[in-house]
DNA sequence: CTATTAATCAATTATTTTATTGAATACTTG
DNA sequence: CAAGTATTCAATAAAATAATTGATTAATAG
């Protein structure tokens, strides 16, 4: 005897290892910064790479790295290369991720603090309350989000005004009612710079943290145009 | 302006990196193996690195860098130091993480079929069916892992004989009935083993590959004896 | 006090991962 | 076909990670 003793340890050895392909794909920032963009839906190489910050060649090289863990796939149409999540799940998994890191390290929550820092009214305030109120329509709730991603899915009776448009569309907006902007989830800035810009222009406007993965976790009715 | 265009790259980053450190934790085979471990409940350095084929100081290492994730938490009680999950939401990150492994990679089905190769009957058969009768308690569960992990939690009705021990304590063992055989998880070759024993010696035994965490997830009825 | 043992530390080496750069590929458009 | 563009490839250098080894620390038992 001797080698055969474990014939065991061969297959824990493979079967671990598949398991750390998935810790390995999201073991780099970069790689969660892109997933996360994928979470919000299918992407070119060439957006991402954009909204990232990262080079186009480091932002494919990271992606081929998510595409051969199988968290995504791709798909060819002329020019251009879209990234897609493979599976919803992936998603999911992604958010149980954020939310274990969330409740784990305090440094994520103090990050937050700091970032938010002189910006008052950007706190998660009385968030019970306000998720009633939105859930009863009782106040006005704007998608700050580029246009493709509300039609991908948005929390039903929200109102897509785009950060990019919504100086240019505040006549849309009621004045005497509070208005609750939201945007891709609690790292997301949109909804800061978004209730930013309605305070200094003298609407009432309040930011939520959740962003759509958390709606939908938490039973909120989605609401998607088109396409699966 | 130039350099402060961008204030909220360096929140990103922070983010990211933050996130990142679960995922750092998760990107290693060992740690995965440990980690797992760990879900069916605490242990001293020593047994882990025995259990995984590490040496001590590598173990510990591995450990350390899941401590330094706050994945896990110590105690140290005279010679020996104590590892177990800070959070029981950490199991449940680990079992979505194997599931979607499961799901997206087939090399994990393929690994799993060609360790089960030649040995007939431990394919999963007929879950569903078992699965009920094992509700039901028409069948005798064994429960054939170590004694400590049986007292940390167990399927209700479930017989404890550790492997080691089944070889001594056939006699309780009923000759008739169906006998189903579940240990850690599909990963786990205790079941495996003790499968295999029981038919050299002429029981009607079948594997399940479910563990206890699976269990739990499914809904089914757990005891827990003693401590939380 | 000494020997023993569990665990950690420290230093080294080998390996893997990351970002960068420039070139190559593949597709579209005129 | 030629020019332009999105993406990928390939090569490199820098950085991080992993396993090994031997030493060190801290607690226990005699």
């Amino acid at each position: 005897m001797g080698f055969m003793k474990h014939p065991n340890r061969a297959f824990k050895d493979a079967i671990y290892e598949q398991f750390a392909r998935i810790g390995k794909a999201v073991s780099s920032p970069r790689r969660l910064e892109l997933l996360d963009l994928l979470c919000q839906g299918p992407r070119t190489v060439e957006a991402l790479a954009k909204e990232s910050g990262l080079t186009a060649a480091n932002a494919s090289q990271h992606l081929q790295v998510l595409r051969s863990s199988r968290l995504v796939e791709t798909e060819k149409e002329g020019l251009y290369v879209t990234y897609r999540l493979a599976d919803p799940a992936v998603c999911e998994f992604f958010r149980a991720m954020r939310v274990l890191a969330e409740s784990r390290l305090a440094e994520v929550e103090q990050i937050k603090r700091q970032f938010l820092e002189g910006r008052e009214g950007m706190e998660p305030v009385a968030r019970e309350t306000l998720l009633k109120l939105v859930r009863q329509g009782a106040v006005t709730v704007l998608d700050v989000r580029p246009a493709d991603e509300f039609k991908a899915g948005h929390l039903a009776g929200a109102l897509s005004v785009p950060l990019k448009e919504l100086k240019l569309r505040l006549s849309e907006l009621p004045r005497g009612q509070e208005i609750v902007a939201y945007c891709r989830g609690p790292y997301c800035v949109l909804s800061v710079e978004a209730v930013g810009l309605l305070r200094a222009e003298g609407f009432q406007a309040i930011r939520i943290e959740e962003g759509i993965q958390d709606f939908r976790a938490m039973g909120f009715p989605i609401v998607m145009d088109q396409e699966a």
